[in-house]
DNA sequence: TATATGTATCGAAACGTTTCGATAATTTAT
DNA sequence: ATAAATTATCGAAACGTTTCGATACATATA
């Protein structure tokens, strides 16, 4: 009998072993339901692990295993500390799936610039991570020096080279805000967006584009408002819209690139007096959790960040499985997945 | 010679050691700067380490250290998700930290009400962390799940028994806030709050109670405004101001729990045509990113959130230094951090 | 001079698992 | 009846480290 005042020692596979009278071996084969073992034995086994209050240690498994049962989740650390919780919710999504699989996340924020030299990830080099998630638009240096690592990879929210990823249907959600504008009644739309070299963005003005020549008209360039160096944020998109109020003639609505570039807009609209919906609309894209309680409430296209960061963990996690086997064709057919999207009609169209 | 094409296996202490001429042992001492080895041999070592790109195997290391090198880091789900990123802040501090000490962090959440035989985290069966950052109020089941399992454990933002924590110093910060209201003339000033059994906000009503009180002042009753059923957030400072303006009469200016009641206000107010600051002041804290955008801007006391992560982990690191040690006596004097606040006045008061 | 102390090096045990054969006892196919 | 396949069990090697003695020599202390 075990002595009631000291704290016992945790129990190892050793003690159920002695406990179930079988072999090691035996008990692993139980564990992990692999391998044959009878009955009688595998309940004897269960009962002795039960009353031991077994938990194998994980630390003791990677080693021959080869794997750490760790995944990286790697955020531009700018993107991981701004207002709007978008990434933090995929982050959310990726975790729930991680628990089906019995994984780990590991949140590692990088920096916007990224240099190999200086600031690879410890578990890069240590190989503490099976594989990596990859979250929003990052510098394609770390994205190619993980590749280099031969860890497998996927994308969220971004795409770069032939990388499997899980994108937002950006095309698709962008043509539903244009068309909803249309049924409304306006004509002539404006685009409003920022760093517009990021693939998602550009597919909304893809999108947009699109839907504007789908409806048999014409897109005149003054009406595509971007700007390339700064970030699609509310300053930016509260700086922009200068440029929309400027136009001759007034677009009646606009399309921007995402919600807080459309909170910009909403802000510099009611500092100079003009009514939204009625003088002009304003629908943006992510659904954020401002969107809703803004005044006036933005319409917006709605992206299910959970469901994303699921997908993209399911999708690696069958990546991992399959990366032994077919290590030869393994980067051809990589795969994109598209996540829809839904129109959220509110007060500002 | 290796192969070229082949890439070839990771090099481990074996390696290093053959291409030294030295034992597996003296590699070891080496890589951690422990024991006694020749200057010599130090640096054969040393050299043969990197030219096979050595690099220790975390995996194999847990096993003989009994330690893991992750630390957990805790959060309600609800309070992850959230759209304001005060937690989040946070956990960036824990991370910067944690590199530091060539820990790595595991960001997981528990749900609102935490059931123990439900939803352990498997990281505490699994001995998969060696220390414990909890951030914001949680369910004390959970707490005392982590205390009986012997994890050295650091709450952030929240107080339980006599666990160590770092918190803000609320009460000094709402002194500074009520004060900074009487030097502006307000003489009748009300409390806005909710979720009043939290530590934090409890403390924040307390600074305000201690200043009307220094300042001569009695505290009239109607002026104390809670809601302690309903969440601190913008939704229920929206509502709750409704029975503000309902106070008769009606106080000139309004100091709330946190800066997404102070939002609600805010908001109300405009729906009422109350002019912010002219007929009401307003003051919240946390400084939240929104209250530098908000139309008007918010007057907050700011909270470093970032350093309370930093200091969380450095903190917890010591404790987990110390834990062997004195064990018997480990939980006496166990210590409270307070991190200073500054008051940041704005357009609203 | 004898004895303790500090420096240097190494072999081997230990950490707690998984998994690879080896060996047998069954069952199934020929 | 014999060979082959399936089921069951176990011992031992392996995973890549850390760390505990053991050994040896050099230097300081009594």
């Amino acid at each position: 009998m075990a002595t009631v005042s000291a704290e016992s020692k945790r129990s190892t596979i050793k003690d159920v072993a002695a406990e179930a009278s079988v072999a090691i071996s035996t008990v692993s084969l139980v564990m992990n339901g692999k391998g044959y073992v009878s009955m009688d034995k595998r309940e004897r086994v269960l009962k002795a692990a039960r009353l031991l209050k077994y938990v194998p240690r994980q630390a003791a498994r990677k080693l021959p295993m080869q794997s750490t049962g760790n995944i990286g989740f790697v955020l531009r650390v700018d993107h991981f500390a701004r207002s709007e919780p978008f990434y933090t919710r995929i982050f959310l999504g990726t975790e729930f799936e991680a628990h089906n699989h019995k994984l780990y996340v590991l949140l590692t924020t990088i920096p916007k610039k990224f240099d190999p030299t200086l600031h690879t990830p410890r578990f890069l080099d240590e190989r503490n991570i099976d594989g990596l998630l990859v979250a929003g638009k990052v510098d394609p240096a770390f994205v190619s020096t993980v590749a280099r690592a031969g860890i497998p990879l996927v994308l969220i929210d971004f795409q770069l080279d032939d990388h499997p990823a899980v994108v937002i249907d950006n095309l698709q959600g962008a043509r539903m805000a244009v068309e909803h504008l249309f049924s409304r009644g306006h004509e002539l739309i404006s685009f409003l967006g920022a760093d517009m070299l990021h693939p998602s963005l550009k597919a909304r003005l893809e999108g947009f584009q699109i839907a504007v020549s789908a409806a048999g008209l014409e897109i005149s360039p003054p009406c595509i408002i971007v700007s390339d160096s700064g970030e699609p944020d509310y300053e930016t998109g509260f700086d922009l819209s200068q440029r929309l109020f400027a136009c001759e003639p007034m677009p009646s609505a606009v399309f921007c690139a995402n919600d807080a570039l459309a909170l910009g807009v909403l802000d510099q609209a009611a500092k100079r007096g003009i009514r939204v919906p009625e003088d002009l609309a304003v629908v943006g894209f992510d659904d954020v959790p401002r969107a809703e309680h803004n005044r006036p409430s933005l319409t917006t296209v709605r992206v299910y960040k959970e469901q994303m960061g699921e997908l993209a963990m399911r999708y690696l996690h069958e990546r991992m499985a399959d990366y032994p086997a077919n290590y030869i064709n393994f980067e051809r057919g990589s795969h994109t997945v598209r996540v829809p999207t839904e129109l959220v009609i509110r007060a500002s169209s």
